[in-house]
DNA sequence: CGTATTTGACCGGCGC
DNA sequence: GCGCCGGTCAAATACG
C-alpha cells in the first residue's frame, strides 16, 4: 500500500537544502537528475532536527564572507535547541574532521537524551522512546526539491508514517553517513508547492557536518526523497488544503527563527554555491557527481562509501 | 552474507 | 484524565 511511497532519502546538502532557490537550483540542477521529476507536483515536507549547516562544503567556502558571524547566529539559533551545556558529542569525528567548525552536534543530542533517549534505555523497549511530540523545532521552510536532494549525507530510513493532515505519509531517515551520526531528517510530501519541500529551519542534516568528516566518496548517498515522490502517492484532490501545513508550520515554528534560518541558509547557499563546487569536487572529485547519479537512478544507499 | 528498506507495535507528549 | 497523534524502535523481508 504504500509502495508508492518508496522514499529514498537521501538529501544531500544541508547547504544545499537549506538554500532556497535561485542559487541552488542552478547548481542542483545541474547534479540532481530527479530534481526535475520531483518537482513535478509532489511536495515533500523536509524536516529535520537541525541542521549542522557544517556541511563540508562550508569549511572552505568562502571566508572572505562573514561565515564566522552566520555560524554564530546559527548557534545562538540552536542553542536553546541543544543543550547548550553539551559539548559536541562529536569529537571522534572532530579528530576527523578536518574543518575546525564548532558546530554543535546538531543532530546530537545534548546529554544523549537531547534528540533521543536512546541513552536511558533501562528495558528494550521500555522508555527508550522518547518522542518530544511536536517538538518545539517544527519550523518548517520551503526548500527546493533541488535543494533537497542536494545532500551529501547518506540517509537511512527508519520509518514511516502516515500524517493525519497529510495525505503523504512521513518517511523517518537517520543520517548513515558516520557511525555516530544521530541526525535525524523526515521527509513528507508537501501538497502545496510542487518542487518545493518545506524544510525545518532548525533542522538538521549531517548532525555535524564537521563531524560528517568524510561523506561517501563515491558511493552514492544513501535515498534520494525525490525518489520517493515519483512513487508517491499522488492525492492531488488535497492539493487545495496546502496552507494547513506550510502555513501552521510556520506560524508555529515562528517566523523570526525561520526568517533568520532561512536567510540565514540563504545566504550560506549563496556563499557556498560558488565554493559548492570546489568542495565537492575537493571532497568528490569525479565520483561524487557519478555516484549521486547512480544513487537516484538505482536508489542506493550508503553514504559511506567507506 | 550484509545492508537497507518496510511494516507494525509501543511509548510519550500534547490537546481537549 | 482520556484520547489522539507523532516519533522511534525492533523484527522481518528484499536486494545487492
Amino acid at each position: 500500500m504504500d509502495d508508492d511511497w518508496d522514499l529514498h532519502a537521501v538529501v544531500r546538502g544541508c547547504c544545499t537544502a537549506a538554500s532556497t532557490t535561485g542559487t541552488a537550483t542552478a547548481t542542483a540542477t545541474a547534479t540532481l537528475p530527479s530534481a526535475g521529476t520531483l518537482s513535478s507536483s509532489h511536495e515533500y515536507l523536509h524536516v529535520l532536527p537541525f541542521c549542522s549547516s557544517a556541511p563540508p562544503c562550508i569549511g572552505p567556502a568562502k571566508k572572505d564572507v562573514e561565515l564566522p558571524d552566520l555560524f554564530e547566529e546559527l548557534h545562538e539559533l540552536s542553542k536553546p535547541f541543544f543543550a547548550p551545556k553539551s559539548e559536541p558529542l562529536i569529537l571522534q569525528n572532530a579528530a576527523v574532521s578536518p574543518l575546525p567548525l564548532p558546530l554543535p552536534p546538531f543532530g546530537r543530542p545534548s546529554n544523549g537524551a537531547g534528540g533521543r533517549v536512546q541513552i536511558k534505555r533501562p528495558s528494550p523497549v521500555a522508555s527508550s522512546r522518547s518522542k518530544r511530540r511536536k517538538s518545539q523545532f517544527k519550523k518548517v521552510c520551503q526548500v527546493p526539491a533541488e535543494n533537497l536532494s542536494s545532500d551529501i549525507w547518506a540517509w537511512r530510513k527508519y520509518g514511516q508514517k502516515p500524517i493525519k493532515g497529510s495525505p503523504y505519509p512521513r518517511g523517518y531517515y537517520r543520517c548513515s553517513s558516520s557511525k555516530g551520526c544521530l541526525a535525524r531528517k523526515q521527509v513528507e510530501r508537501n501538497r502545496s508547492d510542487p518542487g518545493m519541500f518545506v524544510k525545518p529551519a532548525t533542522s538538521g542534516d549531517p548532525p555535524s557536518a564537521s563531524n560528517v568528516h568524510v561523506p561517501p566518496p563515491s558511493s552514492s548517498p544513501a535515498t534520494s526523497p525525490e525518489e520517493e515522490e515519483e512513487a508517491m502517492p499522488q492525492s492531488t484532490s488535497r492539493g487545495e488544503h496546502d496552507d494547513s501545513m506550510e502555513d501552521d508550520e510556520d506560524g508555529e515554528v515562528g517566523l523570526s527563527h525561520m526568517a533568520l534560518d532561512d536567510d540565514f541558509f540563504v545566504g550560506l547557499e549563496g556563499l557556498l554555491d560558488d565554493d559548492r563546487e570546489d568542495c565537492f569536487l575537493d571532497r568528490f572529485p569525479a565520483n561524487f557527481g557519478l555516484s549521486w547519479d547512480a544513487a537516484t537512478n538505482s536508489s542506493v544507499t550508503t553514504a559511506g562509501g567507506s
